[in-house]
DNA sequence: ATGTTTGTTCCGTGACACGGAACGACGCAG
DNA sequence: CTGCGTCGTTCCGTGTCACGGAACAAACAT
């Protein structure tokens, strides 16, 4: 029953938007009396809200819940000084993503007025070949997982994704190399994407980009300015990994 | 059964930080068998996480589908580049918070290397009264809200909190002459900030504020710069209700 | 060595989740 | 106006699976 309910909320990705009774049956296979029941029940929790008293959307309890998640808490708020400081010297728009599984997931994204618009929204998933963010944190993800890629098909999000796996691998040695990760028009048609990994005790355990319109993208400019900032949020993690593990040993002695 | 699941995962707040199974079972007051059954559950949904191999902690999942929720999402998007205006103008802490309840809930909050030490993080909920973003919102939030705050006891969080219900009713028709809400320690010792409403249709929906440590509060430069932003957003959330407005219409007319 | 608390497994019992069937409301085509 | 389809909702008999007390081994403190 926990797994109908998930199956229910799950359902809403990737949009959120609302859906009526009769969609969310179909969306999720489960009888329609069921899903009544049970949406009744997420609603009366606050995972769940209707609209026009019609339609379900997700709801504000899980809003507030999901922002208390520790390690994606923790991360966004020890990089968002950093970001600032990107968005300000670069006014385009700035990603900071972790690795999930095969994909990417983004934490956080700021821009100006100028919205580009992008399928990297915050919460949102996308293939790790596809995005900058991806490139970088597949780079230096540790070479079974490389392998792993590289051996499955490439996604294909726009006629320029990466799809043979040769010319994905030079790329991730070029980035292995420079430290930074390019990506042109691989996810969305005319934005270009600079990117570079943030490191914790040697492995990469997020990544920032910048996102730029092609027409106006200058890496020798961004680079620069990248760089010091994914070093900036590398040593303040590695500060947090050292203080952790220490309170982690001091935690073990003290309980019990 | 979802309500000793939801009871579980509600029992993370706020700090969303790791548990071990007997604190679950405390702070839940559900036996340990069932907390263990639950947990397990929940782990295998990935709305909870095991750390150490003995803790649980909010897991990833529960970030993805938050930051889905709609209403959050749109919100926080359409006021993003005016906190990024505010932020750069300013240099200071910058908030983005919505109405729940008796209560303020942040959705968003930027702030550069220097960050203050606030209770204000992402998702967190606050008393209105002892918030600039709260007050702003109940300034504007009707005469009924008004009068059952000032019915009931207001909260203090620290010496300087309004808790005098008549003080607090003039700082609220000061705010709606002046369209600007002031806060002075009252949430935080050190801490002073000013905060303005977003409009749409004649309620705020919204509220954006600016905290600045006490020392360098100074309301004549910020008010200049807050209330610009609160307009800009206010223009942009009336151009949704309009667009949504005539589509829900158009969605009921379509539909079947 | 003893006591206490931890996380975990087992299992008989009973509550309650389940979903097919039926219902009234609504919009539409004929 | 009438039939038809689909909507959301309610009912209720059936069967399942959630429940949690009891017992367990392991880790730690005294």
């Amino acid at each position: 029953m926990l797994d109908k309910a998930a199956l229910i909320v799950e359902s809403f990705r990737p949009t959120g938007g609302p859906y009526r009774l009769a969609e969310l049956a179909q969306r999720t296979g489960l009888p329609k009396p069921t899903v009544h029941r049970l949406a009744a029940d997420l609603v009366r929790l606050g995972w769940l809200e209707r609209t026009d008293d019609v339609r379900y959307r997700l709801g504000g309890r899980l809003f507030e819940l999901g922002s208390l998640v520790p390690r994606r808490r923790d991360l966004r708020e020890a990089a968002l000084p950093f970001l600032q400081d990107l968005f300000e010297a670069t006014r385009e728009t700035v990603h900071l993503g972790v690795r999930e599984g095969m994909e990417v997931v983004y934490l956080e994204r700021i821009h100006g007025h100028d919205a580009l618009q992008l399928p990297s929204h915050i919460g949102h998933s996308l293939p790790l070949s596809c995005t900058g963010v991806g490139k970088a944190l597949l780079a230096f993800g540790g070479t079974e997982l490389t392998e792993e890629v590289l051996a499955g098909p490439l996604p294909r999000l726009t006629p320029h994704s990466l799809t043979d796996p040769a010319r994905l691998r030079m790329a991730l040695e070029n980035t292995q190399v420079s430290g930074l990760a390019y990506e042109e028009q691989e996810a969305v048609l005319g934005v270009s994407c600079i990117a570079a990994p943030v490191f914790a005790g040697g492995d990469a355990v997020a990544a920032i980009s910048v996102a730029v319109p092609r027409a106006r993208f200058r890496p020798a400019q961004l680079a620069p300015v990248l760089r010091p900032a994914a070093l900036g949020v590398s040593l303040l993690v590695a500060g947090w990994r050292r203080r952790h593990a220490a309170r982690a040993d001091a935690g073990a002695r003290v309980i019990h």
